[in-house]
RNA sequence: GGAGAGGUGGCCGAGCUGGUCGAAGGCAGCCGCCUGCUAAGCGGUUGUGGGAGUAAAAUCUCACCCAGGGUUCGAAUCCCUGCCUCUCCGCCA
């Protein structure tokens, strides 16, 4: 959410850089007009109010002096009328205000690169050389059918399509996986937690899923409650409606959930494989910064993510987002890639986002400076660390065999206690 | 699931037979005084958000005693609803 005084007062810059998202900016116009309305019935309710407030001292004063107050009486009751009248207006325009608002996207940093959308993207740099194979390598679903670890068929049985049983060193794998990313995390200073994989809906409106992707996720209906799309946002939410103190940040979070996602629209998109999956498990990284901090944050907070590809000996590479495929809540963002010999390109695998005070505003994280009257917003961060089943599909096709094998990361060695997956 | 108790400022804790209550008192914090150290003591001060105002202040004003409604000229105080916490019983991994 923006700053409804700062949109007041900076209309022009933020039309154009919301413009540069490809956003409707007559939305914002829109937002002005009831804005404005809202503000001068707002003053009027408050001149009304403060007229009530003396009249009610008066009567007070009166009756104590056992003086006759019917006039006085009568009077307050004819402004209390009229206040009653425009507080419901004035709500109704609260209302409208706050919707509108909640439905703006977030201004792009400076920094990130203009475009329209995902092929104006800027690569940043690269990282391993994606290896050599004298025979044609395979997709990850095929070597997981034979090697009997990944198990689609029996899953869609269960649940449905899109989600899948993972079996002995497949699941194994999985739990190497996000104990090895833990761990490599917690020593970094990131604090382990495991958090309510379901929420209510002011979490979800905290870090902005609520109220405009509704769609995307998964719900219970009866307690209203919502399964999390990532661990963004129960992490997130740990400090909401919070003061910090200025010393206790930098806050730096792991934690490893799986993610629910309803994937409406991408009927046909990675119908096949784990890539797309309506469950699957996820290492996240969270960060709460001071302003002044966070895009650095965000250089170390991709790096941090880099860092398990890297002793995966996986090759990838960083993506900027261009200004027209940025998220609705970020500022900026890095996509990390890795390199999937079955497909022959890269494929995303990590997310990194500076969110500035967006989600801190709706979220009303705040943090108070030594020494300074009133507070500031936070500004939030987070990154995966990584998805832990496009690893999966990374290490099975970046590492498979002539023979339909596959040869286990050292890294993981210890967590998955076999040298070869066969 | 059944039966009770409760949610007040950074913390503790009054108020809850409605009216100078943004809220007594204590602690903690800050400023000053005093005491040749430390402690004690004395005086003052210390919340958040919105709006108006200003170059910026000053200043004025409204709201906030878990949240949302209601009663009333007027509510921290009375009435509903929700959320959370605690105790007892039942059930359960």
């Amino acid at each position: 959410m923006l700053d409804a005084r700062f949109v007041r007062e900076n209309t022009e810059k933020v039309m154009k850089a919301l413009e540069q998202r490809g956003y409707e900016t007559g939305n914002i116009a829109e937002f002005l007009k009831i804005e404005d309305g809202r503000r001068s019935l707002l003053l009027e309710v408050e001149k009304y109010r403060q007229q009530r407030n003396e009249l009610s001292e008066r009567i007070s004063k009166l009756k104590r002096e056992c003086s006759d107050v019917t006039s006085e009486t009568q009077e307050a009751k004819n402004v209390s009328e009229s206040i009653k009248i425009r507080e419901e207006r004035l709500r109704e325009l609260d209302e409208k205000t706050k919707t509108s608002l909640l439905n703006i996207p977030n201004i792009p940093h400076e920094s990130v690169p203009v475009g329209k959308d995902e092929t104006e993207n800027v690569e940043i740099r690269r990282w391993g050389e994606p290896r050599k194979f004298d025979f044609e390598p395979m997709n990850h679903w095929d070597i997981g059918e034979i090697l009997g670890i990944i198990d689609f068929e029996r899953a869609s049985k269960i649940a449905g399509a899109r989600f899948v049983l993972m079996k002995g060193l497949g699941a194994r794998l999985e739990r190497a996986l996000m104990n090895f990313m833990l761990n490599v995390n917690t020593s970094k200073g990131y604090q382990e937690v495991l958090p309510p994989i379901i929420v209510n809906r002011e979490s979800m409106i905290g870090t902005g899923q609520l109220p405009k992707f509704a769609s995307e996720l998964f719900t219970i209906a009866d307690p209203e409650l919502y399964l999390i799309p990532t661990a963004e946002v129960p992490v997130t939410n740990i400090h909401r409606n919070e003061i910090l103190k200025e010393e206790e940040l930098p806050i730096y979070y792991t934690a490893c959930t799986p993610c629910f996602r309803r994937e409406a629209g991408s009927y046909g998109k990675d119908v096949r494989g784990l890539i797309r999956q309506h469950q699957f498990n996820k290492v996240e990284l969270v960060k709460f910064a001071k302003p002044e901090d966070s895009f650095e944050e965000l250089e170390s907070l991709t790096r941090d993510a880099e860092d398990i590809l890297q002793k995966l000996e996986l090759p990838y590479r960083v993506v900027a987002l261009c200004t027209g495929d940025l998220g609705f809540a970020a500022a900026k963002t890095y996509d990390i890639e890795v390199w999937l010999p079955g497909q022959q390109r890269y494929r995303e695998i990590s997310s990194c986002s500076n969110f500035t005070d967006f989600q801190a505003r709706r979220a009303n994280i705040r943090f108070k400076r030594e020494g300074k009257k009133g507070t500031e917003f936070v500004h939030t961060l987070n990154g995966s660390g990584l998805a832990i089943g496009r690893t999966v599909v990374a290490i099975l096709e970046n590492y498979q065999q002539k023979d339909g094998s596959v040869v286990v990361p050292k890294a993981l060695r210890k967590y998955m206690e076999v040298e070869t997956i066969k």
